[in-house]
DNA sequence: ATATGTGTTCGATGGTTATCGAACTGTAAT
DNA sequence: ATTACAGTTCGATAACCATCGAACACATAT
């Protein structure tokens, strides 16, 4: 009960608003699931694996990244993206305290 | 644990999308937050609540119903909604399950 | 320096959608 | 039947957004 610094029970309104839009769209949460399918993900194998420009792969990194649902690392000329669980709960549980889920 | 009868532990892709994108307008999210503060909500309350047309809120509950996170339920001249745990709960599930989230 | 490969930025475009207002349907009264 | 209230539907409009392609920036080589 100490390895986990800092885990926030709710997300700010603008933090809620921005996670549920970046997951609105199909495209963006395959591309976030690939990720998650891994431990890292360079932004070339998602342009490879999907039927989009690299220019529309950014795009969405830039909004997943926005709602800090992904975190970004460089390595050499590659960026590996790694998805934040943190945020993910946090979004579930504000979700739930909101619509006054018991469970 | 044998009171709930049927509760899908995963939701099919469509409606997994059609939830997703209810819940990522604002004010469709503020709407279901009413819904869910009460037993039941008519729908000349909500108009009353939110500075929009009445077309407008009958444009975000067809989406809500559609999504089947409420239910509506006819009361004379009334419309009640109440919020549909269930699939919120199957949503969650499934977003969890997809981005491997081992909580 | 030049070449190559990775990712970003930007303008344009087409599709989606939130919104209004008005016409319409439906329900319940008098 | 008509009046009144509740909700739907529809056309129009404006804003938003996913997408492309091309130009750019950055990193790593030779």
């Amino acid at each position: 009960m100490s390895t986990r610094a800092q885990t926030p029970a709710t997300l700010t309104t603008r933090q809620f608003d921005l996670v549920a839009k970046a997951l609105s769209d199909p495209r963006r949460m395959a591309l976030l699931e690939a990720i998650g399918s891994a431990r890292q993900y360079p932004c070339q194998r998602l342009c490879e694996m999907f039927p989009v420009s690299k220019g529309t792969i950014s795009h969405h990194m830039k909004e997943l990244l926005r709602a800090e649902l992904i975190t970004a690392k460089r390595d050499g000329q590659y960026i590996n993206y790694e998805v934040c669980r943190e945020t993910l709960n946090a979004y579930t549980n504000e979700l739930m305290r909101r619509l006054g889920g018991e469970a």
